[in-house]
DNA sequence: CATGAATGAGCTTTCATTCAT
DNA sequence: CATGAATGAAAGCTCATTCAT
């Protein structure tokens, strides 16, 4: 594939992503992409099978790299409150890499989308749900979870709190909700409510 | 309006908001709802200006709904963790009251609607906000809640927590998430996690 | 239905049927019948399905006629002779009847149709077969056709021979091949060479 | 043209074939051509003008083996019978020679062509038609065809018998259709119905 | 000799909506 | 109170074809 015809494709993509995360699946059409990125609808087509494809293949790349941040700023620190850490700040790291994906990737779990590729969807937040358990788990034997804590309810109140941000930021157009300062509030705020610190362990 | 106009009327409109939940406003044609239902087209624009309009008055219901609860089992109760209860409580009363309308009230967040209907459903997602956070402001002073407590996280907290447990029930499929049992083990990690119970305090 | 609707579907279908007649189902479009007719395109839906229920509808209404004329000329004569002088003129009875529809009729085997209507227009044709063969074995125990005659290929010749006039007419534009002369020149050409005559009978 | 060009045109050329064979003119996409041919759509246009041109010239290639084999099998024997009999198993032959285009030769008259090139076929029927009155003639002047016959009849009798056979064989898919045996069947057929065979000439 | 990339024109179908009755 | 009939606008998608390389 030359050079432009990879620019092409890439910015089918991109403004694809945008728009998508802007009015959801179903609302934008394919005229409408089109126009935005400046090509004629059998050019789009020339890349992408349909509509459902697009978006697939947007979902995989999307995952991709949001598995890669997985493992970069949460599996591989080695102390469980930096891995913690890192489950907060990689959506930072997303944001300043990915700029126009990260709407895309926060909004997916939101709107409309063929019930195959939800169903997809699911799947995987849900396979992402038992990884992070298990690191809670790993966590507890360490001994920065308390021994008797509810891992379960644990587990859901880190994971929704997180993305309670990202849809502030989104769909609230709240500007604070992502920003180092407001991360770095809840960070303290999960240590204080459920994590056990050198100093209390000390203690 | 005769009582099988009003028969009619509503019959439409919790026909649609059934298929609304299941589907997604976009994804529900007039077609398909007044087939659902079982009259003509004409006869759904009667009674409702359009589309648009049929959507505003079931949000307009689910709210009213929604704020009957909230002052039935969050304003009522004087004690405040019975306030808490309520809060999660309410969820359940709502689907035993309602059920065919909850789903619609817990999906409309989830699907694409029309911009103007979205902004409004914002403004109202924020005014429960405040009126929440006043409400733990209140616990604060009653010694419910630390003194020191970041108030904004953890009504952040609460609530993503108990939208978390819906979006498992209707978007997961799991029927567990809000069982009494489940609501009863979410309480209680609120309470261990968030709230001062008389017992410390007298300690 | 009102009468202005059922002349409006009426339209639709007799415009159709002569477009396909014309220039095949595949070539003529939603838009060109519409245009033909003077209605747009949701107007052709309200009344049809679709393209191919459209076809349908129109082949059933064929069938229909056909099987009329065919009982009526061929069945219902009590003479052997006549039932084959029946069933040559039949055609001209269906055009004279069904002008615009005839050459509907006689095309439809000629042109690309979806696969599933072409097995159901084979199995009718097969069907009109063996009908018209069983008629051929009740003329020759009657003794109007020879006791070693090869029946399958008689029934064949006859069948192609008619098809090809229809053929000639609205292929090849030969206006004289369905003529009441014509027709009664393929009769004499049928008697002399295929059936026993009460003259060679007697004889 | 090297070889190997003239190899890519001739693939080009026999898929073509037998997908419009199989499919219609009309449902064949130069995608589809291509892909199965396994090149690029410009170079199918490298080599065919376009896609009418590309049916023109399988027209041509099928008229001139239909021409080859009327000259071989029905213009050279001398004896009027060996020609009607050159003039069915030359079907037979084609089928052997060319087996995948003969489907194509067989179905070209049913399925919707451009009219221009619908018109010249017309024509080259028409003129094949002629041809074989003409030689019908001979025969009644050498006395195979008795003095009074009706010959327009015949000729289209005889033609359309054929026809049918095919027909059978690539519409109804009834592979007995052009067996030896079949064949052989048609022509006693014709023997008993129309022409004077020199057992009856000597009597 | 072959191709990647692009396009204008067209397709069938569905949508929300209206109006006369 | 309800409906049959009609429509403008738009949807997703495919076609034959071309041009620069």
């Amino acid at each position: 594939m030359s050079t432009q015809a990879e620019d092409t494709k890439s910015r089918i993509f991109l403004t694809a992503a945008e728009l998508f995360a802007d009015y959801g699946f179903d609302k934008v059409s394919i005229r409408q992409i089109c126009e935005a990125v400046g090509i004629r609808k059998p050019t789009l087509y020339y890349y992408f099978k349909d509509k459902e494809t697009l978006l697939l293949e947007m979902i995989n790349f999307s995952k991709k790299i949001g598995d890669q941040i997985y493992e970069e700023q949460v599996e591989k620190p080695k102390d469980f409150l930096d891995k913690i850490r890192g489950l907060i700040f990689g959506r930072k790291i997303f944001i300043e890499k990915y700029p126009q994906f990260f709407r895309f990737h926060a909004m997916i779990h939101l709107f409309a989308i063929p019930e195959k590729v939800k169903q997809e969807m699911i799947q995987y937040v849900l396979s992402l749900m038992l990884r992070f358990r298990s690191l809670l788990e790993t966590g507890q034997k360490q001994g920065y979870v308390a021994a008797d804590e509810d891992l379960d309810f644990l587990m859901m109140t880190l994971t929704s709190s997180l993305n309670h941000l990202t849809i502030r930021k989104f769909v609230f157009h709240d500007d604070s909700a992502l920003t180092d300062e407001n991360l770095e509030r809840m960070y303290r705020f999960w240590l204080k409510h459920f994590f056990v610190t050198q100093d209390k362990q000390t203690t």
